[in-house]
DNA sequence: ACCTGAACACCGTTCAAGT
DNA sequence: ACCTGAACACCGTTCAAGT
């Protein structure tokens, strides 16, 4: 927690959105999404209002701002391990995504909301293309391209929103609980869900204590690669397959 | 567009829990995700706010409620043709999602956001649960379960989703724009991006114009059952076939 | 062109008081 | 037990005024 503590001081930089974006990050990181406002802000960097609103239309446009940012920077990341197929490219475009929404649990919410708000603005695209350039890598028929790409995209921002909500519950619950005893604790609340109307969930709830999260969602991007090589490239069944772990 | 004016007269029945509840799903309908408040929803019920907060902890609790009001009806509707196979019965729920989000476009959004602030709340359970009970009626192995049933359930919310965004922002645009000029806009607007930086999106745009969204949707779930059967059930790749349309 | 900061309209929530 | 409604703290946003 070394963030640098410009608190009321007189501010040096000039102003700039840059400058704005990059505090509001900071502030969605260190305080959640309740924890940015004008107010907090304008503290921060030691201005008013009005001085925000002059680089930033209005609250809106400064959490796409945001959102735009540490996506840009995920999407950038390059994997540790250079990938060398289409497959494994896709692998490294989703655990780029899976570590920032990790990192900034604020994340998941905001791009479900912008998919609502504003489904063609700058972010989605910069992620329907990063995975839709592999997907045509692959040789799947152009015809094709959107429902690969959507489905791929659909289930990566879904499972990492829904690891990112397993990751938090846990600290909100209690700040010395990890992940471990939250699922613990949750896969118990699911056994005592009512036999006749939760069969399913009762049933996988044993599953989910011992499960590893990374390779969970691994496995349901192969799942959907699989879908996609059996579909639309019927030649070549064993491409999708990994050596196993 | 007939609401019963009840507006500022005598209220007759007494409040309840699904008063409130029913009010708040008519107020998000008629005005959106803004257009639910305190105020707004005191006036409707001619009450006070703390009339609302005896039968209600907050607003989270509310729209917890609201969604899981009109989810659990979608989820309880039959469908017009009885399926008669795990996938069709898949198929069916799906569409009862897709439909119901498309009916109340906030309910996208708060369905995100429940996936984040409580995952395992009541409403996403009971989508798992249906969805799941069909992956287990496929034949897919337990230790299967989780990750099939996550794949399906993160496609059918997040292509929703997007359906409804474009369906909503074609209204927002211009009210008498529908949406096939919606999505031909939208469409031009992505062939005049930087082809250097969105050569997938560009090449993708001309398909997105004709593209019915129903079938589209379909395709994608298809795609998902798929890579469950390939996967999970080597011996019936048949299985999953439809009729062509 | 860029910034200041008081002011405005509106929001969720509380609570003493009523029935 | 259930409801009333004024009051509170806080929010995003505006704007006349300064440099």
């Amino acid at each position: 927690m070394a963030t640098r503590t410009r608190r009321s001081q007189r501010r040096t930089e000039a102003l700039s959105r840059e400058r704005i974006v990059e505090a509001a990050v900071e502030l969605l990181d260190a305080t959640g999404e309740g924890g940015l406002t004008f107010r907090a802000l304008t503290e921060r960097l030691a201005t008013g209002p009005g001085a925000i609103y002059w680089h930033v239309a209005n609250k809106d446009e400064l959490l796409d701002a945001a959102t735009g940012a540490v996506v840009t920077a995920a999407l950038a990341t390059e994997p540790a391990e250079p990938p060398d197929s289409p497959q494994d490219r896709i692998r490294a475009v989703a655990f780029g995504l899976f570590d920032a929404i990790e990192d900034h649990p604020w994340l998941s919410t905001q791009l479900a909301l912008q998919l609502s708000r504003n489904p063609w603005g700058s972010v989605t695209p910069g992620i329907f293309e990063s995975i839709g350039q592999q997907v045509r890598a692959l040789g799947v028929p152009e015809d094709s391209w959107f429902t690969a790409t959507s489905a791929l995209v659909h289930y990566i921002l879904g499972a990492a929103r829904q690891n990112a909500a397993n990751t938090a519950s846990a600290r909100t619950l209690a700040p010395g609980v990890d992940r471990a005893e939250f699922l613990d604790a949750a896969s118990r609340a699911w056994q005592e869900l009512d036999p006749d109307d939760y069969p399913f969930i009762r049933a996988v709830a044993a599953q989910m204590r011992e499960h590893d999260d990374r390779e969970q969602f691994l496995a349901g991007i192969d799942l959907v690669l699989t879908g996609i090589t059996a579909l639309h490239l019927p030649g070549e069944q064993g491409r999708t397959s990994r050596p196993a772990t």
